[in-house]
DNA sequence: CAAACATATGAACAGTTGTTCAACTGTTAC
DNA sequence: GTAACAGTTGAACAACTGTTCATATGTTTG
């Protein structure tokens, strides 16, 4: 259960605060939460995509205009909401030659919300 | 300003629709304040960081106890912690050969609180 | 039909990331 | 002192990530 048999680290099998550790236990996600709240995470982990849901937030717009916004290639935003898509975090509508894409959770916006608390310190 | 003169991808030196994209400026914030968004985010969005955020959200823990519950070795919860520690997610304290890490922040349990919400659709 | 446009997609590439391994520092106990 | 322990650190490496480039798809206009 616990890695490491190598020269250094600890020996010691069990743990040292048994109590804190049982308390920790419980508070650990089961592992199928766990990944989906850490691809969550991940997904406005990264910059381009964090401006993509905030261009998003107030309207829909299309490939061209956000890339526009977000300062990146068409090509590279498109790869982007793509993924976006995946994970359900934006949504689209055709409309004749142009996707119009949009947030497809009214919850990321809270994210973002509280993440900037955070960064205010 | 908008990259990609290449083969495929928009020409229109403009945006399509001019009104929302202005909204959507206004809605991204200030670079610094988007780099540190997104790093904290990024935190967030590694499991194994996960799991010792929500680990040390009762009470504060030895390195080797965290390593036993995230199921890593303790050189890499220590490289981790170093990270987090850089980035204003945890504090520490020494106490002879052990040393005790603790959030350092109140607001990264609600935004994971937050974020499980989201998971649960 | 062909040309222009908006977007999508696959391969390739550079840069980043997380872990492991080995060695090292500092503390406690004998 | 030395041995055992708890933790840290640096180098190395495999895996992953995000962008670019070229090309492809589908739509509208003449």
């Amino acid at each position: 259960m616990r890695p490491n048999g190598g020269i250094g680290g600890r020996v010691t099998p069990e743990f040292v605060d048994r109590r804190h550790a049982e308390d920790a236990r419980k508070a650990i996600h089961a592992p199928a939460v766990l990944r989906g709240l850490s691809q969550t995470f991940k997904m406005l982990g990264d910059e381009s995509r964090l401006k993509i849901c905030l261009a998003l937030s107030r309207h829909e717009l299309c490939v061209g205009d956000l890339a526009g916004l977000v300062g990146l290639s068409e090509s590279a935003v498109s790869h982007q909401l793509r993924i976006m898509k995946a994970m359900r975090l934006v949504t689209y509508r055709k409309e004749g030659k142009m996707t119009f894409y949009m947030l497809d959770d009214e919850h990321i916006e809270d994210l973002i919300r509280l993440g900037a608390k955070h960064v205010a310190e």
